[in-house]
DNA sequence: ACTAACCATGGACCATTGTCAATGGTTTTG
DNA sequence: CAAAACCATTGACAATGGTCCATGGTTAGT
């Protein structure tokens, strides 16, 4: 398919396409029987975006989502590399959502004390507590 | 404390703090029997500061956490903005961390697939599909 | 007292992730 | 056929989230 309907299909603009291309994290190719410079994008390219889209949802950057694709198409060896770097991503990605549902409990928290004390303030909320268990050694240095 | 305290507890650089500052995403007042021009900075600094990691890892933007944090401390009214701003975050939240999950397990099915072929690459890998459902269009021109 | 370490302010600078506009060619369609 | 719609390429522009630097004042340790 042509980058119009690539770009429609996956809900984004041909533009974006076009950036993730210079980027390597989408390929596509020249209809060698056209005479025409149209690029050809594969169909599994719809699939493609997605999956960038929830790669960068999960806090990737592109940088990282191109190695990513590469690993995923990869055909050679390498695979030391690539298993730290996925295993790598795991980590990060589990801390990441491990901290959204905190906050996603912290945003339920705030709306049910604002519910419950509209015009009192919540001041009571101040008892929410995040619970991080990591840093914050208790005295300078 | 000062800054370069706040800083070290709460690991984040002193000009990080001073960005937040101004951005109105935390606040501090000078000593006011001292005649420096040294901020100082609440104990429970270190926990927003916290509280910004966590809503940035869940996707939020400096504006967006500024409200959140204006909405955390308001004692006003303007309930009927605060609900609905907080119902709309929580549904971002939501969305993003099922799209992250949704990367994890692609991950770790990568990882497995490279693990039990490693020279052999991971064409079969093909198989796993996400699971998306929009609909609509970008628009480029 | 002197120096290292700290602090404030302002503005320049940077990477990332796109978006837009200009220019010129191609295809589709009424 | 002619216009509308599509495509490629280039490069400028923009917003976000910081970081760094220069300058000058303050505090603390030896």
């Amino acid at each position: 398919m042509r980058i119009g309907e690539l770009a429609k299909r996956a809900d984004v603009s041909r533009d974006t396409i076009r950036f993730y291309e210079r980027h390597g994290l989408i390929r596509s190719d020249v209809d060698p029987k056209a005479d025409n410079s149209y690029r050809i994008y594969a169909e599994d390219a719809v699939l493609t975006l997605e999956v960038i889209r929830d790669a960068q949802a999960a806090g990737l950057s592109i940088a990282e989502i191109t190695v990513f694709m590469g690993q995923f198409m990869a055909q050679d060896g390498e695979t030391h590399d690539a298993q730290q770097f996925l295993e790598d991503r795991i980590t990060e990605v589990t801390t990441r959502i491990t901290a959204s549902t905190r906050f996603l409990d912290m945003l339920r928290q705030t709306k049910a004390a604002l519910a419950r004390a509209p015009q009192d303030g919540l001041r009571e909320m101040s008892k929410a507590k995040p619970d991080t268990g990591k840093k914050g050694q208790g005295s300078d240095t």
